[in-house]
RNA sequence: GUGGCUGUAGCUCAGUUGGCAGAGCACCGGGUUGUGGUCCCGGUUGUCGUGGGUUCAAUUCCCAUCAGUCACCCCA
């Protein structure tokens, strides 16, 4: 009685067969062109960090609950990176002298938080990162935000089937502060229970802003102002607004990008101004798909220099659930175009022959490896989804030819070998 | 970390007044020797998630545990 090791994967990490990797690598496909053709150039780190890069700005849930942690043999500290962006300031750091800013970066890597396994959450997962380091302006932000628009439709989406939501750490607390009257020191607390405003009913957030010291005038003001639309930034100081790259793009042509919400907050505690989240329209999938900000601070970590940087990181699981949602899954593509079969084992290397010059012209072409009836290897030529198969017979053989049979229509031709690619590339050309 | 539901062949599942397990699909082979997608025939596959308990006997009842799933927490 032999025991086994378990087969499926740890606890909330997957495996990718071919079959969903062609369908993951088609849609990133399309997400790396984006990407680049904004001018962003790939870079990829390591998956083990300093454990105390993450404990410093990531947030205490993460630091706290969610990091994967572990000791080397030499009693250093370190983590599974649960995000990119603090690896991505420590390059930045480590190499700003030799950088031109501003620089356009990008990365697809695989990221692991402790959590419970639910839809739109498991603990490994593949995180597309784009960042833009070096500059204050509120381009960053409008270049940003229509490369997303931009990658959004390359996999299918349209407007109408997400929304991007977008705030701004200073006007929240030049709203907090200067419209509602909150306290400096209670800033962050108040911005947490904002943060859960849609989750929770109206007492229970009158309770938490009720024990955080704000009155119910407070409250009633606090309510108004995140109902109000981005007329209400005119109520706010000059310097406030000064300070604010999105107070700038929503009296500005590129507007339309976004949608002005005072109710974005995020989590990371190192966004300091502009913050935004993209929303699935469909109701099946209630929850944030992706979302990102501007962080003026954390290259500071590395270095006396002060590098800001703004981007966002996009995760695969909610994404694809979102495609999934909507119904913009492509299909996985087919192992190969065409199928090369010899109908006796002594023509399997006249066989090799010609697939040889199939696949010298591009074509993805398998032969069979083991010796099986000419029906039975059609068939699964068909279920590989092989468009064509070249059958090699003894009588054509003999006489230079070969057969050539369209899978999709069951046409069949006899042709000379040497045209074998000319008539091939013909066939698939419609 | 908290709570609900679920756990039988590779997949989808059926299977109780507790008696040593089934279907469809998939996979492999055959229906005469060089022609698939339909049809017919045959075959392989399960410690009934795991470990205990009750019982003459448990897939079926009880407990625990693990895993999946959904919600909460939080977030991508």
């Amino acid at each position: 009685m032999s025991q086994h090791l378990p087969t499926a994967p740890y606890r909330g990490t997957r495996d990718f067969l071919p079959r969903e990797m062609s369908v993951r690598q088609q849609v990133f496909h399309h997400l790396y062109e984006v990407i680049e053709r904004y001018g962003f150039v790939r870079y990829d780190g390591p998956v083990l960090e300093a454990a105390e890069i993450y404990e410093a700005k990531s947030g205490r849930e993460i630091a706290d609950l969610q990091l994967y942690t572990l000791t080397d043999r030499g009693g250093r500290r370190l983590a599974l990176r649960p995000e990119m962006t603090p690896s991505v300031a420590r390059m930045i750091a480590a190499n700003a002298n030799s950088l031109q800013f501003p620089v356009r970066w990008y990365s697809h890597v695989n990221c692991h938080r402790y959590e419970r396994p639910q839809r739109g959450r498991v603990r490994e997962h593949w995180q597309i990162n784009v960042d833009v380091f070096g500059s204050e302006s509120p381009r960053c932000e409008v270049e940003i935000f229509e490369l997303i628009h931009d990658m959004m439709a390359s996999v299918g989406a349209t407007r109408d089937m997400y929304v991007l939501r977008v705030n701004d750490r200073v006007l929240l607390e030049g709203i907090l502060t200067h419209i509602v009257g909150v306290p400096a020191e209670r800033i962050r607390q108040v911005s947490a229970v904002i943060d859960r405003w849609e989750k929770y009913p109206r007492e229970q957030l009158l309770a938490d802003a009720t024990e955080l010291g704000l009155t119910d005038a407070q409250f009633g003001r606090l309510e108004d102002a995140l109902k109000a639309d981005e007329s209400l930034l005119a109520n706010l100081p000059d310097d406030v607004i000064e300070r604010s790259q999105l107070a700038r793009i929503l009296t500005g042509p590129a507007k339309d990008l976004v949608t002005y919400d005072p109710l974005i907050v995020r989590a990371f505690e190192y966004y300091t101004s502009t913050v935004f989240e993209v929303f699935d329209r469909d109701p099946a999938n209630n929850r944030s798909l992706f979302g990102g900000g501007r962080y003026s601070d954390l290259v500071g970590l590395f270095s006396d220099r002060c590098i800001p940087g703004f981007g966002f990181g996009m995760g695969d699981v909610t994404l694809f659930d979102f495609l999934n949602t909507h119904g913009l899954l492509p299909q996985p593509r087919a192992e190969a175009d065409i199928v090369v079969i010899p109908t006796q084992d002594t023509l399997y290397d006249a066989a090799r022959a010609v697939a040889h010059q199939l696949r010298q012209a591009g074509w993805r072409t398998s032969l069979p490896l083991e010796p099986r009836k000419l029906g039975k290897e059609i068939g699964r030529a068909d279920k590989t989804g092989a468009r064509t198969v070249v059958i090699l017979g003894p009588d054509d053989w003999s006489t230079g030819k070969i057969a050539v049979r369209n899978l999709t229509n069951g046409d069949q031709r006899t042709i000379e070998v040497q045209k074998v690619t000319s008539y091939i590339a013909e066939l698939m050309s419609h």
